[in-house]
DNA sequence: CCTTGACCCTGAAGCCACTTCAGGCTTTTC
DNA sequence: GAAAAGCCTGAAGTGGCTTCAGGGTCAAGG
């Protein structure tokens, strides 16, 4: 299978798969006489599994971590639950800053309902008034 | 006012002050005899609208958009309004996609209770077998 | 007068996870 | 035999900074 087919399979970019593959995410591949990339299942598996890493918001390095883990199968895996526990935490604070900044923002929107003059639009108003003080507050 | 006090009036590191300049997003300050950075009130001023819109997960572009809007004065802010609406759609969407993703993390994590040995551990079976089947279900 | 230390300068490179680009080779199809 | 589709490499670009290397400036103390 070569890397097109590859990139069709997965949903992959092809320059994405090459970008793994220096990165040491992915083996690497046989070639043909040409010099093009022919890959393996075992490939589409491991190449499957990285984006559903990245889906799951995990950064290359951690997928890194889960691979090599997975390569040694007799291990334990306190490091996979760690991780875990880690990226809960991080996304649970991702929403509350998000929820705070959503409320900011409607706020903000309230103050010009219809288009203005920029001299007197109270959104540009608040945010240099909020620019202002915001040392003040903190 | 020395890029230092600047720096630590705002708390925004010298180097991110420099980068702004560079950027364009604060005006060229003067210098002194040898050629140290001084600044008056108005960069201090814009500074912290810079900062205060960064807060609001605005980019630089759009920082730029609005620095640019306000020295319109007499130009109309529907521009603004446009700005942030679309910044409002994004971060509910962004909220939405982490309450996904907060599900699926809390499912996953319940696979292994108990720190397990690789080849039986919960998660990372999980995680290979929703690689494998993910394509098929979107 | 000289040195120390705090402060400042520039330009370049590094970070992450890719994406884009330039320029060229291989294979298939007509 | 020529065009089109597919593949290759290495380098540079993206955003929003941060870090680094290698200097220059200035006030205070000995």
């Amino acid at each position: 299978m070569q890397i097109g087919e590859l990139a069709r399979s997965t949903g992959v970019k092809i320059e994405t798969i090459r970008y793994y593959e220096r990165e040491h995410l992915l083996p690497l591949p046989q070639r043909t006489e040409g010099n093009y990339r022919l890959y393996s299942p075992r490939h589409v598996e491991q190449l499957r599994f990285i984006r559903y890493c990245r889906s799951l918001d995990m950064s290359l390095e951690e997928v890194r971590i889960l691979i090599g883990v997975l390569d040694t199968p007799s291990g334990s895996c306190l490091t996979v639950n760690a991780l875990l526990d880690e990226k809960i935490a991080e996304v649970d604070a991702r929403v509350n800053e998000l929820h705070k900044l959503q409320d900011q923002l409607r706020q903000l929107r309230g103050f010009c309902q219809q288009p203005d003059e920029v001299k007197t639009c109270g959104i540009l108003m608040e945010l240099n008034r909020s620019a202002g003080i915001d040392k003040a507050q903190i």
